[in-house]
RNA sequence: GCGGUCAUCGUCUAGCGGCUAAGACAUCGGUUUGUGGUACCGAGAAUCUGGGUUCGAUUCCCAGUGACCGCCCCA
């Protein structure tokens, strides 16, 4: 390569700065973007908890892992989700890429699963086929607790059967889930918005007593009443809420199949014991949802207006999509939004297992031994911690007690050459030196018997 | 997208129109050479960014950025 022509020289005295300060370069944000947040060692705990658990419960109740990419066609998510939502309208992350696609970072889970679902032909399998998900998802939201623009959702997905017992099977995995997280005061909120034709029917009704009231309502609302009038009845205002109160409700003008649909859904809730209230005002803010939704909002007053989660039947999107015309139900918790809930309600998060052997060195040489016994060790399934980096034994000792393991092997030249390794309980204090051929099983037979001391001493603290 | 509150070491706080911006916790090192938790000593570490007012701004004003709250929406 061509060295480039040096245009001119630099003075000398610039020589360090120009060096330093490379004009070209942009500094360096070290930050996270907006609305983004990195999951620390500290917090992982609590999403070890939530991983464990969604992962347990999607097995026992025959849900397959499936995962699919963050970026799709962003077409994909404007045609299930609905043009006019405000997911797409104005909270997808979309560009476009070198090869000159159309794409967007998902706002949701569901509708990359449906293009799974078709794209992969799994419609020849048994109904009804069960996907389970989880991953982040994206929206270009204004921050706050509990709401990022990149959160983690798990989501649960059932294609292909029309009866309600899907739909309270799928209820009663939710409810399961956060009842496992040691959440125990939720509330499952249920409503059904009809089917393409009952809600037809029921729109014109809702726009003829939204016209009558419209001097009643908020500026949002009137612009709402054209293209999608049935959130109005969502609406916080006062004065919306209150000229809504008498306002024709989803629930009284259902179809004949979709009234069936939802007394037998509640029949087979009350049959799971499951507590739900009916709020004939539930509306998602999304398009493709038919029949049944729902939500799950925590117990706390906080908790009404960030829900946990939530979901609802979609039978006509497969088919709407391109594909065999096919029912299909699911729901998404938020990740997040349920950790804050189990650190409110003080739920147990997951702790993985602790090191309880420290391994410490001294001198050069027993330093490198120091690499291969800690592998023995780990060879042999037992975990410990070490400071190779540190010099001075106490230094190691002192991490070694902040750490609170049981056991301290103590490795320095006089032990590396007799092929011994000095084995210190931490709790007592007393050591001893055992042959290398010997200490595993030492440590194993150690850790045993000692496990109940310990466990005493850790409790109180 | 609209409105509000706030912004100092890694964390929590103090301070003031003017000397090296203070403390606590945490981190690292030391208190005689191969033995931990306490104690003592020491070190590093911050005024979000850009303008303006001023002799002088971390402090006052404006804008930006970010966090949080309310609306909207959603998980």
């Amino acid at each position: 390569m061509p060295k480039p022509k040096k245009i001119q020289k630099t003075p000398k005295k610039l020589v360090k700065k120009t060096r330093l300060v490379r004009p070209a370069l942009e500094p360096l944000v070290l930050r996270t973007l907006r609305g983004m947040k990195d999951i620390l060692p500290e917090d992982q705990p609590y999403w070890d908890q939530i991983r464990r658990t969604s992962e347990r419960l999607s097995r026992d109740w025959g849900f397959f892992r499936i995962d699919t990419p963050l970026l799709e066609f962003s077409n994909l998510f404007a045609r299930s989700i609905g043009e006019g939502t405000d997911i797409v309208e104005k909270e997808m992350y979309t560009f476009t890429t070198r090869g000159g696609d159309k794409v967007a970072l998902r706002p949701e889970l569901t509708a990359g699963n449906c293009r799974a679902y078709i794209q992969h032909g799994m419609n020849i399998l048994p109904k009804p086929v069960k996907l389970f998900s989880s991953g982040p998802v994206y929206r270009y939201d204004r921050p706050q607790e509990g709401r990022y623009r990149e959160h983690y959702q798990i989501n649960f997905d059932a294609f292909g059967e029309l009866d309600p017992i899907l739909d309270a099977q799928v209820i009663q995995v939710a409810h399961r889930l956060i009842q496992s997280l040691g959440i125990k005061t939720f509330q499952i909120q249920v409503n059904s918005i009809g089917c393409a034709d009952c809600r037809k029917d029921y729109r014109d009704l809702l726009i003829s007593y939204l016209e009558s009231k419209k001097n009643k309502l908020c500026q949002d609302c009137r612009s709402r009443m054209e293209n999608n009038p049935l959130r109005v009845l969502d609406c916080k205002e006062d004065k919306c809420a209150q000229a809504v109160a008498g306002a024709p409700q989803s629930i009284d003008h259902l179809c004949e199949e979709c009234r069936t649909h939802f007394r037998n859904l509640l029949e087979y809730l009350d049959e799971l014991d499951l507590p739900y209230i009916i709020n004939p005002r539930l509306v998602r803010g999304l398009d493709y949802y038919t029949k049944t939704v729902f939500e799950i909002w925590s117990g706390s007053e906080e908790g009404k207006k960030n829900a946990l989660g939530g979901g609802g039947r979609y039978d006509k999107l497969i088919k709407n999509m391109g594909g065999e015309d096919t029912p299909a139900i699911g729901f998404a918790l938020g990740v997040e939004r349920l950790i804050l809930e189990m650190k409110r309600v003080q739920a147990k998060p997951y702790r993985a297992p602790k090191p309880r052997v420290f391994l410490a060195q001294l001198g050069s040489l027993a330093k490198k031994k120091s690499l291969r016994l800690f592998s023995e060790l780990e060879k042999n399934g037992i975990m410990a911690a070490e400071s190779f980096g540190r010099g001075s034994l106490k230094s190691q000792l002192k991490s070694a007690s902040r750490l609170g393991v049981e056991i301290t092997l103590i490795l320095g030249q006089k032990e590396t050459l007799d092929g011994t390794v000095i084995v210190k309980n931490m709790i007592t204090g007393v050591q001893e030196t055992v042959s290398v051929e010997k200490l595993v099983d030492i440590i194993k037979k150690k850790l045993k018997t000692d496990s109940v001391v310990v466990h005493h001493i850790t409790q109180g603290m």
